[in-house]
DNA sequence: CGAACCTCTGAGGCAGCTCTGAGCGACGCC
DNA sequence: GGCGTCGCTCAGAGCTGCCTCAGAGGTTCG
């Protein structure tokens, strides 16, 4: 059904495809029924396919039949360990790309081990965007790419994020962001000139977990503004009523 | 009874469809029976096949027979939780979109995270307008456009209208609208060349609890001429003891 | 173990938005 | 052509939404 989502993303800018032009292929594995419908729906919406799996054997099975190009893994799962999953994974589908998803506290050495081999791990409770960053990263890296274009470059006129370095500059200057405010620019850029409601916002740039107001979403805003548009022509509106909205100037 | 509705939408555009030409399926969950016959009324109107359900086992129910491409879903239900129903609702029928309804001060943090998903909400009490929107949104994101051309631009004469940036011009040059002028606008642009009754602009873009009078719409209609008529040939026209009426000039 | 930084809460204040009321003008019916 | 009705617009009151400042708590790093 998502023929045309599965050509572009939500923003229009030409989406990550195979090698043979179609949608790359995810699998999403996490014992939190929740957790897991929240992640394959942020993962559908970038016009991936995806399917989800409760436990190790089931996700070995989805694996056999989908063929994931990558996969969501929870570290903790109730049947097996996340590590033996791994190894039967890369059985099944050899090169695929994992992306861990793991608590603060655990095994993040062993974590860091096994990540040598070119996956990524996020740890919980994490943000859509960072999960969505993490896992387009490593598709790219896999060969991914659509054209030349596709790269970890995001440009809204003057302004130019560069995800992997994670430098953002305005007009060739240099701007220091802290973590949140690095995501929430990163989120509008790969949003221009749509309005983002506060709600949306939220979802996407902080941790699902988080049960604060928008409020938080305001500050942040000013803080960005400060940064980003200070003494400059302002790229960051605000929509009364609506939300933001980031626009490069002039038009 | 809305037959004739079914086959065309109101204004005559093209109507979004889904990929084998039918119309869109939306099922509508509420357990306000009123509340369920008024969406329900204003969504065939649009021309899509609707159901409905008070609770959420016959949401299900009607889900697996309908098989909906979209479900308005309010989150407060009799029986289960709004989270429950929507897991199984993407079990039945995977990749459906949800709009939600929720009370504005009421559970609005925990429906962050859900929407994650590109799943959207609006909050009580809401405008018909502002649904029947959110659902075109979803909808054409899921891929139910009839053309490339079935965008989110509304077209009259030299008036666009941009719905994801919120963004108004008249030949080129921005119209700044407030919340209340921008969705009764959209509502004329959405019916171009049509009469439209106070009574019938009230229902459509004032919150169904709203106890004021047609007078506002005289008032905000005067706002509107002032910012895309000023000084220009009017495109925003009375017709004494019926309505308004939007067209284009000339012709 | 202290310092710097980051994130979020709360409160105050301003500005823009929405709606009320009233007066005036325009249209149409006798 | 007069009069009643309908519609337009102005002015202002109250409200809401948004911005910013200040500071507390937590975390990271030296």
């Amino acid at each position: 059904m998502l023929v045309d989502a599965m050509n572009t993303t939500r923003s229009g800018r030409p989406a990550l495809t195979r090698p043979d032009g179609t949608a790359p292929r995810v699998l999403v594995v996490d014992d939190d029924p929740d957790l897991a419908e929240v992640l394959t729906g942020a993962l559908r919406y970038e016009g991936w396919e995806v399917r989800s799996a409760g436990d190790g054997a089931a996700a070995l099975a989805a694996a056999r039949e989908l063929l994931p190009d990558a996969v969501v893994l929870d570290v903790m799962l109730p049947d097996t360990d996340g590590f033996a999953v791994l190894r039967r994974l890369h059985a099944v589908r050899p090169g695929v790309c994992v992306l861990f998803l793991t608590a603060r506290d655990a095994v993040e050495d062993r974590i860091a081990g096994i990540t040598a081999g070119g996956d990524d791990y996020v740890t919980k409770p994490f943000s859509l965007e960072e999960v969505v960053a993490r896992l387009r990263g490593l598709l790219r890296r896999a060969g991914m790419a659509r054209s030349r274009e596709e790269g970890p470059r995001l440009v809204v006129g003057d302004l130019v994020m560069d995800e992997d370095a994670r430098e953002v500059t305005r007009a060739g200057e240099l701007i220091d962001l802290s973590p949140t405010e690095f995501e929430l620019l990163r989120f509008l850029m790969r949003n221009p000139r749509r309005v983002l409601s506060k709600a949306q916002i939220l979802d996407r740039v902080w941790s699902y977990d988080f049960g604060g107001r928008a409020h938080v979403v305001e500050l942040y805003i000013s803080y960005l503004r400060k940064k980003v548009d200070a003494g400059r022509e302002p790229m960051i509106h605000t929509v009364r009523g609506a939300g933001y909205v980031l626009k490069p100037v002039q038009r």
